[in-house]
DNA sequence: CTACCGTGAATGTCAGACATTTAATTGTAA
DNA sequence: TTACAATTAAATGTCTGACATTCACGGTAG
């Protein structure tokens, strides 16, 4: 972790001291649990204020690279990174990724049934029954009358996080965390009718049986036949709004 | 963007100022390109100094969620998340999480072998004479003499990420970014010799063929093959290093 | 009409102080 | 000697006020 030399480039002190302490800790020059000078001490090394050198800190905070305790003893520590943590600020930029870019809905739907379907063989194999119990409970919910389409979506994303989970890979689960998660909001677009969620219900239990049975295959054609219904829904909002709004 | 009522909680007001301002943000209460109020005017709506309010807009900042400007009609702006920007945090914080938490090869590899061959059917449609070009150059210097491990591994990234570029989901490419990136570390553990270099190129070049011909099930084979291959040489280090360590 | 120069508003930075939290130390009594 | 309570010190959290820097805008001189 240098500091006091070479400083130049353009402003924004804390932006630098920041980047620079973000590569000391990912290049492992600083280890996990390990504490940080203190803040008046890396003042004085980064030959700046208090207050530059907070705003730095806070910036790796936000980032869940370190976390800060007060009193005695207290300080910055290099933060181990967990994947419970990492979670939140997956789902938050995923989210934040389709709503500000004008992402299609075919589009986000395609990248997240690809990414189930790369679950789905390894969900066959390892599913426990814990999980499958999450997703018949969920199947459950979803049937239920006088559900809102909210709380019909969040069922939704609550069975297919049971499935990704099911793949065992906590990788997997980060991952796609994000994409499945990310989808709710667009998924909220779309009125679930009666019909509909019959539709979804049954493909779901398609699924959930599928896995029960340990079979990759039809897991793999329910989730395909899953996709292509779900893209078909949101088609017909999609038309159904096109053309009110030629009738204008 | 509530505020001034309904503080208490825990300490740490800049957290809390930040998470009111993220919430404003993600529920769409401010408009991307939305000037947010100026650092004084918001000390005065939270009731807080000024270096209260600067901290919880550098958490922000660190997040890629506001953009500041100086100057007169400066401040901060809400700022609209791209896919570009987002690349490197993902790939940062995906780096991390491997290698803090322990995650094993054959976990990580699992789960991006189980990613990239949920790119394969679609790169297998649509990928452009670019990205056949960009995978054939990177095939071109695998197979280059004195090349580095490093550089070796470096042109594997580009090559992979080059396959998932190709199923031209933006969505994907995103996800799959720290999914194959952040396995670069962990693939600078191997040693690769001459002889199982020549067999990934010869297994680069099969994908390629493969894409080239548009055929998804060769593809997907390929990266099948490619998988088992690399466990079994990560298998070959892990044995070789435990009986070393045996024979210590 | 154009080029130049204040002016003001905003962020960036600094210095110093006080408040609060918390572990460690010290002191005291059983 | 041990257990417990009070003190201390170090650290973060917060506030105040000031100054530096940047940059759009408008007015003025040419």
């Amino acid at each position: 972790m240098k500091s006091s030399t070479a400083r130049a480039s353009s402003s924004d002190l804390s932006a630098q001291i920041a980047k620079a302490i973000r590569d000391a800790i990912v290049s492992r020059e600083l280890d996990v649990n390990q504490r940080l000078p203190s803040e008046a001490e890396l003042a004085d090394q980064f030959q700046v204020s208090r207050p530059t050198v907070r705003e730095a800190l806070k910036r790796l905070a936000a980032q869940s690279l370190i976390r800060t305790q007060r009193g005695a003893s207290g300080g910055a520590f290099v933060n181990r990174l967990s994947f419970e943590e990492a979670y939140p600020q997956q789902i938050t930029t995923s989210t934040l990724l389709l709503s500000m870019n004008a992402v299609s809905f075919d589009v986000a739907c395609e990248a997240r049934y690809a990414l189930e379907r790369a679950c789905a063989p390894l969900a066959a194999q390892r599913r426990t029954p814990d999980q499958l119990a999450t997703m018949r409970a969920e199947i459950l919910r979803q049937g239920a009358p006088g559900l809102s389409d909210e709380a019909f979506c969040a069922s939704d994303v609550a069975f297919h996080r049971a499935l990704v989970d099911g793949a065992g890979n906590p990788v997997l689960s980060y991952q796609l965390a994000g994409a499945v998660e990310a989808m709710q909001p667009l998924m909220n677009m779309i009125t679930f009718t009666a019909r509909s969620r019959e539709a979804i219900v049954a493909l779901h239990t398609e699924i959930a049986d599928a896995l029960e049975a340990r079979d990759a295959a039809a897991t793999d054609s329910a989730l395909v036949k899953l996709e292509a219904y779900t893209r078909e829904l949101a088609d017909t909002v999609a038309n159904a709004r096109n053309k009110s709004k030629r009738e204008q």
